[in-house]
This record gives C-alpha cells, structure tokens and sequence, in this order.
DNA sequence: GTACAACATTGATATATAGCAATGATATAT
DNA sequence: ATATATCATTGCTATATATCAATGTTGTAC
C-alpha cells in the first residue's frame, strides 16, 4: 500500500493550493497538522466508489482520473493534474464518493480529515467562498461533458476530447496523454474498438499525429469543424 | 411578458428556503428588498442557456424543468418542485447559465439579485455552507444521471425514472407528471418514439397503468429488477 | 533473454436505437 | 363550435455503435 508522511510546511509547500492564501496561519497549521502527505503508485486507488468521505483529497502532485464505476464499463468524467482538490462535493453532500479516483502516474495526495475542513470552512467563509467556486466549476465541467455525450457522436466526441487536452489541459499541440486506449475510450464514452479506429482515421487524414501515447494536433480547425458538427 | 411584484414578507412566506433561518432579519430584509415575485406562464422560460447570470432564482410555487439545449435534441437535467433553489451553481461559477429553464405549470419565481446573494454568502458562513451543500447535491444528482445514460439502456432508463418519480418526487404509486412524452424522452435521453413504444409495453406487461399523464406503478419490484439489470 | 500479460489494431457481424412516415387523439385559440 | 397545432401512437427502415474474434505489439517480471 501506499507510504505516508505527516505535512511538515504547508505554507511553504509549492504545490499548495490557492485556498491556504484565505487562511490565517492559525488554520494553515491546524490543516498542517491533521494533513497526511501520502504516495500513491500508478493505478492505486486513491477513494473508491461507495465508501465514506473522511478525509478531504488535494493532489499536491501527480496525475488522476476521476470515475464512475459501472457494471460492464466505466465512465472517466475527469482527469486531474496537480495541484487541485479532487472531490471536493463529497464533502459537502452525503459524504459518500460515488466515483472513484485513482493514480494515472505515481502521485502525492494530501489527506485532510474532513471534519477540519469542513469546521474550517463553517467559520471562514472567504474559505469556504473557494471551495463552492471550485465545485461549482466542477459540475459545470460535468454538464458539458453529458451533453457531449448526449447529443454528438463518436467523431464528434472524440475531435472535442483532443481539442481539450492540447488546449485546456496541456496547452500544446503536442501532449503525452498518460491514458491507455481503453482510458480515452472510457473518457470518451464509447468502446476502445471504435477509438482506436477513429484516432487511426484521424491519423491516416493528416489531422493529427500519433506516436504511441503522444498526440499532435495538425489541423486543429478541421478538428474543431468535425467536433461542432457532433 | 411575466408579471412581478415586489416581496413584501419573506420571513412569512409560506414558501420560503430553509437557507433564510439562517440568515439574521437585517439580511432576511436585503434579500427582500432586492427580491422580485415573478409569475411565469406555463412554457416560459425563466432563464436561457448562454446568458448572464444576473439573479439567484428561487422557485417558491409551481415547477419547472432544467435542460441543456443542443442543436438536435435537449437534454432535461432536472424537474424542480416548488421551494427550491434553481441553478445554484451558475452564480458561483463563471456566471454563464449553461442551461435553461423553463416552466412546467403556471410558477412563482423570486429572483434575488445575484451580487447581494454572493455579499451575504461572503459575510454568512452558515448561509453560504446552506448554498454549497445544496450546490453539491445537486451535482450528485448529474453524476449519478450521466452513468444512467452511459451505462444502462433504454429499458433500464425509463424504468429507473417512473421509480424516480414515484419515489422520490412525488412519493406515491401513482403521480401525474407535468411532463408530454417528448420531455419524458427528453429527461431520458432517449427519442420520443422508443418512450412511447416501452411505456406502452410496461402497460401491456402490466407493470404500470397510464392514463394520459397519470403514472401508476403496479409493479415496483419488476420495474426494479429491470432498472438494475440495465 | 524469454515468457506472459496487458495493450493496440483491424475486420466482420449483430443489435440497440434513432429517424421517418402515416394516422389518430387532444388541447388550444379564434 | 370549428379550425389548427401539438401531442401520442405504431410500424417500418436505416444506421451508428458495440461486440466478437483474430492477430500483432509492447512492456514487464522473473
């Protein structure tokens, strides 16, 4: 399992989150000093799906995808770099996950008890004004990404996966996706089949380029025109 | 156009959000002084996806449905009954409604005027923790209805939402939904057609009885079984 | 360095679901 | 009261997409 170690310097920590700057130092330590720093392998599982939220998750480094799990299939809603809360509306809801959340690359995760966090955020509400900001993006991002699903097809759905990576998440032409077939397939919300099929289709177009898991928009308007159409 | 008035004694209105004992009489009387009572038509919209969030909406009377408009189809998010909170998360995203809503019946609508809602809940711990939790449930909800249409089908769907509905809704065997069979299918995400064609077929199975918009569950346990089974 | 498992690819086939068309039933407006 | 639009229904057909199967490729453990 995974090793763990307790915070030694959040303030100074430089992965922290822009939330800490609404803190006064009394409660930067008081978050320091229930924090456990702890390292997680590539495809551990960082929470899993039905149990209970009892510690609040920030990933201080590393990469993860957030996902639901379902019978057959998974469904992959997001793919979180460092630096952010993962699962913040757990907290505040039933207080149960109902995804699950695991390692795309060995990754750091602070683990906050989450009745520090929550009694935080009850009585500093420039903290807590942080926080419902960033759930708020957070649904936001899933509303989009159900209507993708719901009204575009296969090609559509996929050239819009692309253009978001280079220009959202990697903000490059070129970018190593730490995602499998599968991984795209299940962000994606088609089979792996078919991913790979259209990516090739793309590829033998001259719309982007593939070289194992690194991607390269060519022609990135010709992408945007087909994910418009859906 | 819709009618309004101005709010005369929210802290006596018979409709009124639990979120208000939270607040003190001073902010109780903010809100109302910024607060219109507006009175849509059935088929009205209350807000329209793309515009700018100017006003916290709280639905006192009446009920509403919350869709994502696409270029072929809509998507219907959420039926909302009366007392309710709708379309929290837009104020404290990026301000943008990324959905509409519009009115299922004839509906009394307060509309808060956003600023002073976000200044209380900056200054209202308790007030804005009431906001986030609501906030947060309700992106429970969008996660828990994106893995419905991703992973069951349609017959796994369309029973789901009649036990929804009679279960959670309107806590009863039998409930009549302000919904035509266009937006059944529209909160279903599947085509008008195949709705009318399965609803008929559990009729006929006599697992439920319709009349018109009248729903009756005759048998929830086969409609369950079908709901898990996909 | 070899073996094994996971990953990637491609073609063929099955099927769930959407879309079209025609008709009947309700509701709404004048 | 009559006309008109919306809503509901049913059968037929087209098609997007998943699934199955076979094979090649890459990486990883011993």
């Amino acid at each position: 399992m995974a090793k763990f170690v307790q915070a030694k310097n959040c303030k100074a920590c430089p992965y922290k989150s822009d939330s800490l700057t609404k803190l006064r130092d009394d409660d930067v330590n008081l978050i320091q000093g229930s924090c456990l720093i702890v390292n997680f392998k590539k495809g551990e599982n960082i929470c899993k799906q039905g149990t209970e939220v009892t510690h609040a998750l920030y990933l201080a480094k590393g990469s993860v995808k957030l996902y639901i799990e379902g019978k057959n299939k998974n469904l992959i809603l997001k793919l979180v770099n460092q630096s952010k809360y993962i699962g913040l509306q757990s907290l505040f809801g039933d207080r149960i996950y109902n995804y699950t959340i695991s390692a795309l690359e060995d990754s750091q995760v602070c683990m906050i008890n989450a009745d520090i966090i929550l009694d935080l955020a009850k009585i500093n509400v420039g903290y807590l004004f942080e926080l419902t900001k960033a759930i708020s993006e957070s649904t936001n991002f899933v509303y989009k990404k159900i209507i993708d699903i719901n009204q575009k097809q296969l090609r559509g759905r996929l050239a819009d996966v692309l253009l978001y990576f280079s220009e959202n998440v990697f903000e490059n032409k070129t970018f190593e996706l730490k995602f499998t077939r599968k991984e795209i397939a299940e962000y994606s919300a088609m089979s792996m089949e078919n991913t790979v099929r259209i990516l090739n289709e793309y590829k033998k177009d001259g719309i982007i380029g593939i070289e194992g898991r690194e991607f390269t928009i060519k022609q990135p308007e010709i992408l945007r025109k087909i994910a418009e159409l859906g």
